[in-house]
DNA sequence: CGGAACTTTGAGTCACTTCAATCGGTGTGG
DNA sequence: CCACACCGATTGAAGTGACTCAAAGTTCCG
């Protein structure tokens, strides 16, 4: 895994010179290791660096005033999550790992000089910062929407994520959290997701275990998730390329 | 009114030249004035221009899978509300007035050459746009909250947001929305938000009548709403400089 | 084999919903 | 100048989706 899912994204917008990619996947910055469940970034810290995610799986949440904690977005490989400090100085929300990950951590200071640079990289990123937005708007709606069709909903999201930076094989893709995460993010108790993750199951329509999603019958997930992905602006729908499985 | 909301935006991060802050006084487009409830742009347009709200109010909103407008965020005079369709083609939502308004059309063309040559401008419309994803994240965990949390807040946050732009007399500001739209914005139906209302009335913490919102009790409208404006990256926090009524 | 973390099941409760009127203000046409 | 229509605010009553509380079953791990 290198910084190949960023290229994509270039490549979404157009055509890319060879400079782009050269600079892509050489993005100057420190690799790091982290834990499960370690904050990378704090609510009120001000970051020096931005976190450009290689492998693993992490979540951006905040602490609502009754103590719990509610996560706002998850973020796959290839995401920049904390892109918003270059621009605004206090974080206000977390950023924290789901399971052990590699993150490549860039200094606020060389970033700027690429956007500064490579005007096209600049475009890449912002249109990202905005897609993150609509994925917010999409969750606002969704989550005024009952039990059933949330988790199914969040289900089709990722799994259409993944697939569209090359993280998924066949109808199945990592999906390492818990039934309470899952509660965590879409306003919802941690035994109601239980139950409805059953209903899902009982249809036939996903299998979740062991940090894995299978989904033998997407078209079927999608409609009981009303999903329609032209919200995540990918270059084409999730799975329109592939058959699902009989 | 002018473009003067904006100037301040420019400002909020530091010294402005003289020549940016021509620019910004003097963009070029069209004034269009709208009627109330117009669609300024549809989901699934394709925008040629950005819209820069002069005076009267508008709101994003999406229908979700039951038929219900979900409206996803309001916006007030100095917003860009469409500014994604510079960097993303295909409109994932609309943009409707609530009232008649005056907006700015901007040709994409004209505002790409302006975010060309002026990178602070740049900047700030890109530090804009994070703000915007930073208000669905906090609507996204408000929204998890009980009614009375959610109406609170709601009104902390726009009374926040129009005194930034200087839209407010004391403790009073302009809110011409109907209770049924309040309903559409938080999730809540009509009836539950006037019953949320008449609480809030009934503890002297708001007023709202013929479209103005006051707020005689701001600290206890903050408490009630667990209202905390940093996520607005203002320079102010909400009614720090003026005392409230006693 | 004890313990921690996660999943599963059951039962009672409540915040908010839907349905159904009613009331008040405002604009319009006769 | 009034009757009617329309829209928004308000009130009452009954229903329910999801929550909380409580406990037991599972899996993994040291």
């Amino acid at each position: 895994v290198s910084t190949t899912p960023l290229l994509r994204r270039l490549e979404a917008i157009g055509a890319s010179t060879q400079a782009e990619r050269d600079l892509l996947a050489n993005l100057p910055g420190t690799t790091k290791h982290y834990d499960a469940h370690y904050d990378i970034v704090s609510d009120g810290d001000r970051p020096s660096v931005v976190c450009l995610i290689l492998e693993g799986m992490a979540c951006r949440y905040k602490i609502s005033a009754d103590g719990k904690r509610q996560i706002v977005s998850f973020h796959i490989p290839g995401d920049i999550p904390d892109i918003q400090s270059l621009f605004i100085d206090v974080m206000d929300h977390s950023l924290a790992t789901l399971v052990p990950s590699k993150v490549l951590a860039i200094p606020h200071a060389r970033m700027c000089g690429i956007i500064d640079e490579h005007p096209r990289i600049a475009h890449v990123l912002w249109r990202e910062t905005l897609i993150d937005a609509a994925v917010f708007r999409e969750w606002i709606v969704v989550r005024s929407r009952p039990a059933y069709v949330r988790v199914a909903h969040l289900l089709c999201e990722h799994f259409a994520r993944m697939d569209a930076v090359g993280l998924t094989e066949g109808d199945t893709c990592a999906l390492p959290i818990t039934q309470a995460q899952i509660g965590d993010a879409l306003g919802l108790s941690d035994v109601h997701v239980n139950r409805t993750l059953q209903e899902l199951r009982g249809e036939n329509l996903i299998r979740l275990q062991d940090g894995k999603l299978t989904i033998p019958d997407r078209e079927g997930l999608k409609a009981a998730g009303e999903f329609d992905p032209r919200y995540l602006h990918l270059k084409r729908g999730m799975g329109d390329t592939r058959a699902a499985r009989g």
